[in-house]
DNA sequence: ATGTGAAATTTTGCATACAAAATAATGTAA
DNA sequence: TTACATTATTTTGTATGCAAAATTTCACAT
């Protein structure tokens, strides 16, 4: 139901979403500087309704503001993802709980559909289809909850985790696990356990936890690497591969 | 260390603090058309700053925009209220699952310190001593849990609970129970056992939520009488009842 | 070379100005 | 009077302009 007139939705509501996107897509990266007059250009948009935007994304957490001294995209350490993490798994039991409560025979069984799809792509080792079918049956079980206030709050808050970027190819054994983890969480769901089906959820958000976090360390070690080598040793190579990040 | 200085602080968060409490304690109503160049004259801001703060404020949810006809104060529904309430319980399980594994001797103390001056308020009767030793336990066990983001959020998510006002005399049965519930929830703490003082939590805030569901549907039936003939057309719902953006 | 400080440039923060939309007011016809 | 169309006023949305702060550049001294 498309309306043919789509003067409807705000200016600013409309660069916000680009704004949000470029940053949890990132095309900006994290702690990269933003500058008003670029962004306002690139967005076709004058700097006005363009700082709006930013202080909207400030208050939903994906940039910081520094007075006088504009914005930066959101660059959480390993100390904040793990807090981010750990409000992310009490949503997402809140979520299972009342998803089993409220979740209708039809939606349990779109979301069986979607597992076995998420085995399929396990095993062509499809990726991308993997992530984008684990954010479907997350969004699924969320939607079954029946709460817009939690499908707001936890899209707020997993925003700042996707703008990590931390998709990248985790170990198998940590991938298989996952996958048992899905199974019980679709037969905990198909039984209407919500307690059950809270626990895995957090269980399972434990375990991505671990898994980002040892990704977060494995990046930040490189990258200290990279910028500061030891002490002793000079440099002796020239790559040229500077990455420019504060 | 309070510097002498206070150029820090920047002109858009004062105002945003500003309004946000007359948000909050009700200076400005739920429903009501924030009128930007009343409110610009007000905290003595041109609009440019002020257009900054609502948007802010819209993104936590305490204002609702709307496309070319400004932003209106937040004004939950009671199936809104019912949303917040289920999301509040959730961090409240959390944060006491979590305060219970980190909370320190001294805490503890001082949390049962405030159970006691709090049972002396009902005693006396003194309900605004009474909700400010309430909100300070809960906040003491948030910070507790050792976790900003979960401070922030439940912060942002309470926000707009506390936009209803909800604060009026409840029924002394009521009250008694809601001391009781403190009582096994200090003494859960005290234990450190943190699923029975989550599963505390979680109850408390359904007895809380369905106090405040009361109330309101008395207040609304109330406001319905005086403002309409009571036929059966309740024009109110359904308007601007969405929190904030996707 | 390296560090320091002053001038130049950029960038942010805020106010004002103007166009478009919405609301209120007025007049007219039934 | 009431309903409706038309005009006037207000209000919102966006762009532009200007001052203050920050950043960069560059000259100069160590």
């Amino acid at each position: 139901m498309s309306s043919p007139n789509l003067p409807a939705e705000s200016l600013v509501l409309k660069v916000a979403q680009q704004l949000r996107d470029m940053l949890v897509e990132g095309l900006i990266a994290p702690g990269a500087k933003l500058n008003e007059r670029e962004l306002a250009e690139a967005c076709a948009v004058s700097r006005t309704p363009l700082r709006e935007v930013v202080r909207m994304l400030a208050a939903e957490g994906l940039v910081v503001l520094l007075p006088n001294r504009g914005a930066i995209a959101v660059s959480l350490s390993k100390q904040d993802a793990a807090h981010t993490f750990e409000v992310i798994a009490g949503l997402e039991a809140l979520s299972g709980e009342l998803a089993a409560q409220r979740i209708t025979d039809s939606e349990i069984l779109e979301i069986q559909a979607l597992n076995l799809e998420m085995r399929a792509a396990f095993l062509r080792r499809d990726l991308p289809s993997y992530y984008r079918l684990n954010a479907q049956i997350h969004a699924g079980i969320n939607r079954a909850a029946r709460n817009p206030v939690l499908i707001n709050t936890y899209g707020q808050v997993n925003a700042r985790l996707q703008a990590l970027r931390f998709r990248s190819n985790q170990d198998t054994d940590k991938w298989r696990e996952a996958l048992i983890e899905h199974d019980a969480m679709v037969d905990a769901l198909g039984r209407r356990d919500g307690p059950a089906l809270s626990q895995i959820l957090t269980r399972h958000l434990n375990t991505k936890r671990d898994v980002v976090l040892a990704q977060l360390s494995a990046a930040e070690s490189l990258t200290a690497s990279e910028t500061l080598p030891p002490v002793d040793t000079p440099i002796n190579d020239t790559l040229a591969t500077q990455v420019t990040q504060p």
